[in-house]
DNA sequence: ATGGTTGCTTAGCAA
């Protein structure tokens, strides 16, 4: 079974690439952040066309997510359904063969100290409560997205500039460490233990072919399907030529 | 150097 994610920053403006991407590497389950459309809007024929189905929870402008697959999804979950108002389209969940997927996108959280890392931290243990009441870390499960941390050091460019920063503060690696201890695993350092490996970069400034990048998108997964990961991979490639996504995509592999 | 690039929506926000 293949896995693959994808910050995609607009799923309309992206298609041309997606629909070829998605032919070329015929991944089992699809997970798509940053859609930016309604769901009455979502470019399903097209998806579909190319042999997937389409489950999406998203909203006017902004965020947004999406999961597709090849066999039909199950027992789909859109947002944590506790109890805060909450407009933004981040979480959606549902089920392929044995294996529960989520699809995330985690809040950017703009500047340590705004309201909007405020948000983020928030958010965390909200996904946290989640876990707690939907889901077992005994389970089959993976979680994969924009986690828009960089988990450690070696996942950063120019760590000594970066600390403390957005992305690389102590809080927010704490608070995903919060949903690693449930019973979450970063597999990609199952299988690669180097620095220097990135799955965004800026647009600006010329951050990818300077290869000033971050890795914060993520396939967390619990130790039964972990134990099942024989590969995991980012599609640098993917981030070159004509209208890039800020983001690569991340291709795992489960027996 | 508070810049710079992109997307959505059309002036300003978010990333």
């Amino acid at each position: 079974m293949k896995i693959a994610t994808w910050n995609v920053n607009s799923i309309r403006k992206r298609l041309d690439r997606v629909i070829p991407w998605l032919t070329q590497y015929q991944p089992d389950v699809f997970c798509v952040q940053e859609t930016k459309v309604e769901d009455d809007a979502f470019p399903r024929l097209e998806i579909e066309a190319a042999g997937y189905h389409v489950l999406c929870h998203g909203q006017k402008t902004y965020n947004g997510v999406a999961l597709l697959s090849r066999q039909p999804a199950r027992d789909a979950v859109r947002g944590f359904g506790d109890s805060v108002e909450d407009a933004q389209a981040r979480f959606l969940v549902a089920t392929v063969g044995d294996v529960r997927v989520g699809t995330v996108y985690v809040p950017n959280g703009q500047t340590v100290g705004s309201d909007k890392f405020a948000y983020k931290l928030d958010w965390f243990g909200r996904w946290r409560k989640w876990l707690s009441a939907h889901a077992d870390p005994g389970m089959p499960l993976a979680f994969c997205g924009d986690i828009n941390v960089a988990p450690d050091d070696r996942d950063v460019y120019d760590p000594v500039g970066w600390k403390d920063q957005v992305l690389c503060h102590p809080d927010e690696r704490a608070a995903l460490g919060e949903i690693c201890r449930w019973g979450l695993a970063d597999v990609f350092r199952q299988h690669h233990a180097e620095a220097g490996l990135y799955s965004w970069w800026d647009y600006r400034q010329l951050a990818f072919p300077k290869d000033l990048g971050l890795r914060i998108d993520l396939v967390l997964c619990t130790a039964s399907l972990a134990a099942r990961c024989t590969s995991i991979a980012i599609d640098r490639d993917a981030r070159k030529g004509q209208n890039p996504s800020d983001h690569a995509p991340v291709i795992a592999e489960f027996t």
